[in-house]
DNA sequence: GATATACTGGATAATTTTGTCCAGTATCTC
DNA sequence: GAGATACTGGACAAAATTATCCAGTATATC
């Protein structure tokens, strides 16, 4: 459904609305969001040119969200890394003499449309602000830790 | 959203569900879906692996759509070829402790539920049957044709 | 200013996906 | 049975995606 890229760009723009007080650096936020480092590396920089992330050169320096968390959609982050799913315009076998997708088409078309809604009205600060049990990343909640765990944080 | 080979299956699905009456061989398909030939012929055989089309060889051999089309989904031509988008079942991270989904992955989990859904309420038959002035695969109705194209013809 | 930190950009490599080619085999027609 | 047709399976190649590495540069701290 996405790439992985995708979903790594995701994952990182997350994490940096998660964290919003300090810049992050690469090798925090790889280990974190569970990425490879060297390329989520490249995928930061790609936030940064969309204007989704700043970036911090030295000591103390790292990444940072650069708008408001609810100024930012998940569609927004795929866009900037080009994972995001594309609408079929134009029919894909090159068929002159009609503009109308055909019901092969239509059909694709229509789950790209309803997922491109999905992402597109999900803002980062939904998925932080989001509270069931799990939060986003899957940073277990503290106070839902079960017993064994509580105990071998002492 | 869905892969190339996908995409192609799903033609040749269709093209073998238009034309159930004789045998089709792979340059034909090939020709009329724009799928390259070479590349279409390992998509049939798992077509064929699938259940969902059947191989005749000889003169005047090729492949036939072996169930009845409106007992072949679009889904089922998908995962014949490994290209249906996947649920995600557990936490890509890795993260012990919970089974529930972070908001992150529900969100996206549940765009691949939607796109599951209609992939698996449409079937072949359906596709071909639609009327509305493009039929499957972009033929395009003859009765339907612009002037300038009829004229063309001859 | 010296040093350590941390992003940047480019080169390179591994992997997966997509695509090509061909010898082998089965089937039909005559 | 001979010849032509057409799928099968495997090897191979090209392209795109994913991943790694490192020298260069900017910044903060002391």
């Amino acid at each position: 459904m996405i790439s992985s890229t995708g979903e790594y760009a995701l994952r990182a723009a997350v994490y940096l609305a998660q964290h919003r007080d300090a810049p992050q650096t690469t090798a925090r936020i790889a280990e974190c969001t569970k990425v490879p480092a060297g390329y989520l590396s490249k995928i930061l920089q790609q936030l940064v040119r969309g204007e989704i992330a700043e970036s911090l050169r030295g000591a103390h320096g790292g990444f940072l969200l650069l708008p408001e968390p609810d100024a930012v959609t998940v569609w927004d982050v795929l866009t900037a890394v080009g994972a995001a799913p594309e609408r079929i315009v134009t029919c894909p076998l090159g068929v002159e003499g009609h503009e109308r997708l055909c019901p092969v088409h239509r059909l694709v078309d229509d789950a790209v449309a309803h997922a491109q809604s999905c992402f597109s009205s999900a803002t980062l600060a939904m998925l932080v602000s989001t509270v069931d049990g799990v939060s986003a990343l899957c940073e277990v909640a503290p106070a839902l830790m079960v017993p064994a765990e509580r105990v071998a944080k002492r």
